[in-house]
DNA sequence: TATCTGACATCTG
DNA sequence: CCAGATGCCAGAT
């Protein structure tokens, strides 16, 4: 399996994430065929130039949005586009520039 | 080939 | 909740 397809099918299933709703990068790893694979995924989704996959809807285990090392102006920036699509983000108890999405087994998919 | 790295996951203290 | 440690495994250097 090359990393090509490996990416493609996990385009595929980030696409078939609704609006609103999240899961993890273990759970998409794991949907693809190559559960422990989180880290692949979030390559994948790194180098993505595809507009058209709501990568957003992809976060860590737990809930918790992961940190790009740029000071949290990625983090932030996923927390808004989620917040605009009706998924409530707050900020990681006392921290700043760290999130989580609340609630997240009521906003989770793929379960 | 050997190492280092990382949009991860879990467990422990 | 936080910080560390550990397991993981493909990419990059």
């Amino acid at each position: 399996m090359d990393a090509e397809v490996f990416h493609a099918r996990v385009y595929d299933l980030v696409r078939d994430i609704p609006s609103g709703k999240v899961t993890t990068y273990g759970q998409i790893a794991k949907l693809a065929g190559y559960p422990r694979h989180a880290r692949m995924v979030g390559a994948a989704l790194k180098y993505l130039q595809d507009t058209t996959v709501p990568w957003q809807r992809v976060v860590g285990s737990g809930g918790v949005i992961s940190e790009r090392g740029d000071g949290g102006e990625g983090a932030a920036h996923q927390a808004n586009l989620l917040r605009s699509e009706g998924v409530e983000v707050v900020p990681a108890q006392s921290d700043r520039g760290r999130w989580r999405v609340h609630s997240f087994a009521a906003y989770a998919w793929g379960t």
